[in-house]
DNA sequence: TGGTCTCTCCACCTTTTGGCTGATACCGGT
DNA sequence: ACCGGTATCAGCCAAAAGGTGGAGAGACCA
């Protein structure tokens, strides 16, 4: 049996070595390098040639996760990357999946769930902890996602807390517009109200 | 030179062992219990009598990190506890410390810091991640922005998007006091639309 | 003990939102 | 010339949210 050569990239250190410890208990899974950054993950990559990339998506400073994963993927269309995050934002599944990620792991998944996910991503096996799956499911069921450059233009104003009536105002539109272009963008988030709406967008990054 | 004794607390397997591995480089500080609740944690500490305990805030189930440094530091009162989560949530970190936290740490703090956050608690002394220490200086220096444990809690939710009536379902108590809450949130907060107090929360940053 | 804070709840009322069904008009591509 | 997407507007109705004022219980502190 081939023994699957891995490496980590997550800024934590305690995560880092936490999951060497874990991967370490399994024969046919070994540790070859470390990153805490995107710029560093490319790096030992390249150094490497893991079989499979364990990535956190959130990274202090510097290239992101999803970044990372994009250029990884652009230099070895083959390698397998799994991402491994404490957070399940609708957003960042969407963009990892989209990036190229194999599998999407929480971090309070159990150990067996890594190990499978590892040994299954060599294999071009798909694994994700179930609220990801779930998750993801729902958002490729409507993927009419894309907002008009005017519902984004609201959106953005909606984020700034307006009401309906602020907001024809500031786009010199009637209150029964603002109303369409809600309902088009609650539609289109899977969203219900206009908190959810904000909420959605803010964390959606880029509007902080 | 005496050995700190050391009980560590957290849900997620990887982030215990990782802890773990990175006391153990210390020969002064020795892991001497784990833990994965709240209540678990009330066990070991009895069983093992540690100098410091390090807990994550955020359990998955059952009793939650803030009430458990609660009873820890009810049955002794001079036992050192230390947070170390991944979040830096304002009203968090006031609970923390009222609760009767030594320290509190992020997840992404460096080896040292870690080390001597464990060294200062047993000598009474406070250590924070520098982001944290900020969050509290701010929260002193006005008094009027700060929310009750509760009003966070509710704040928080209020985040995910729900209405009243989940607020209520969620936190077992009636719409009325949703909206009492919330009333009190907009006036500490200076806002007066829930809209808007999202929007301030999520960019108030610690709550993403 | 009295005062303050926090959390809980209630009623009544107004305003705001959201859901639904429609309509008109412009633009661009087939 | 027709169709799909976008942007604009309307009216109606039910649900949700917000404003006002009040009130009791428990904790904590001076």
């Amino acid at each position: 049996m081939n023994t699957i050569s891995v490496v980590l990239v997550d800024d934590h250190t305690v995560v880092r070595s936490g999951l060497k410890a874990l991967l370490g208990t399994q024969a046919d899974i070994a540790v070859v390098g470390e990153a805490s950054s995107g710029e560093e993950a490319l790096k030992a990559v390249q150094e490497h040639s893991p079989a499979v990339v364990l990535m956190d998506l959130a990274m202090g400073a510097g290239m992101d996760g999803i970044e990372a994963i994009k250029q990884l993927r652009q230099r070895n269309p083959k390698q397998a990357v799994i991402v491994f995050t404490t957070y399940d934002s609708d957003a960042d599944i969407v963009r990892a999946v989209d990036a190229g990620a194999m599998g999407y792991l929480l971090k309070d998944a159990a150990p067996e769930e890594i190990f499978a996910a590892v040994r299954g991503a060599v294999q071009g096996k798909s694994v994700m902890s179930a609220p990801v799956a779930s998750r993801l499911f729902q958002q490729l069921r409507n993927p009419d996602e894309i907002l008009t450059p005017r519902e984004a233009e609201l959106l953005s104003l909606l984020t700034e807390g307006l009401s309906n009536r602020d907001l024809g105002k500031r786009l010199f539109i009637s209150e029964a517009t603002v109303k369409t272009h809600l309902a088009h963008i609650y539609a289109k988030l899977g969203v219900e109200t206009r908190a959810a709406a904000i909420a959605t967008a803010i964390r959606r990054e880029g509007m902080r």
